[in-house]
DNA sequence: ATAATGTTGACAAAAATAGTCGGGTATGAT
DNA sequence: ATCATACCCGACTATTTTTGTCAACATTAT
């Protein structure tokens, strides 16, 4: 069980994004200095920007920008954009996949488990990590 | 992020062994019921052995068995057992990632995350899921 | 002996990952 | 206007991982 390079990248970029807040749109190449491929990246930061969780500017001078303050980014958000929605099981999601016996009594774990950690990756923000105060 | 089919398949086959458990020893034709071809699920029942989780009886009457009380096996065990560690970055377990600019800094989310994540999945046994009281 | 059963390692198809590439579109600067 | 800078989008490919399948072997109850 492990992330992809994409949930990974997606926090660098992010993480990035943010120790630049206030520099008006920073470019996708200013960005990849982070260590990703130009063209991996932007792919990364156009399902950032379908999520919502950046805005870009087009053009000349144009770039990426946080779409909201970093204490209202967290984790969660980043890996679910990037990666695609946790999903233990697809039985959280499909229906219709409990037709043999003993399976549905695993159901509720998954999700449970699917609960539980959604709550951690929601519990950290990138202003969390700005400020680097917590992680015991 | 999502868990593969060996990790759901892992528990699905511990579980059923939790449930025969004093049974005796469970041969893989009846743990197959569970609707995982025998060939896999052997390999995977395999790494659940290496892992102390379960033993087994060779020859005629033979099978498997859980190694330990059910409440003694968590479905972190389970889980890292067929699926390999938890490893959101490999910059837990491989050193010498750090050496791009800002990165060290979303190593200790890595970590904590981790751990968090693995609380999650070692705070549920088998036995909870026999009894199956808890999952809010 | 023989049939039932686990053990092992090699092989292969399918899917996901991790990029790469080529052409578009928008816009500030000149 | 035009040009350079940037984002946007879809298609393509190589690599790796997942998900099996298979054949030969080892062990043991009967």
């Amino acid at each position: 069980m492990k992330l992809s390079t994409k949930g990974k990248y997606g926090l660098y970029a992010m993480f990035n994004l943010a120790q630049h807040a206030g520099d008006g749109p920073r470019p996708l190449k200013a960005v990849a200095e982070i260590g990703v491929p130009e063209d991996y990246l932007e792919q990364l930061l156009g399902n950032l920007r379908r999520a919502g969780l950046v805005t870009t500017v087009r053009g000349a001078q144009g770039g990426y920008l946080l779409a909201k303050e970093p204490q209202e980014i967290t984790v969660g958000d980043i890996i679910d954009a990037t990666e695609g929605p946790l999903a233990l099981s697809e039985c959280i999601s499909d229906e219709g996949c409990c037709h043999r016996s003993g399976q549905c009594r695993t159901r509720r774990v998954w999700e449970y488990l699917s609960n539980s950690i959604n709550d951690v990756l929601q519990s950290i923000t990138l202003k969390d990590m700005l400020e680097q105060e917590r992680f015991d």
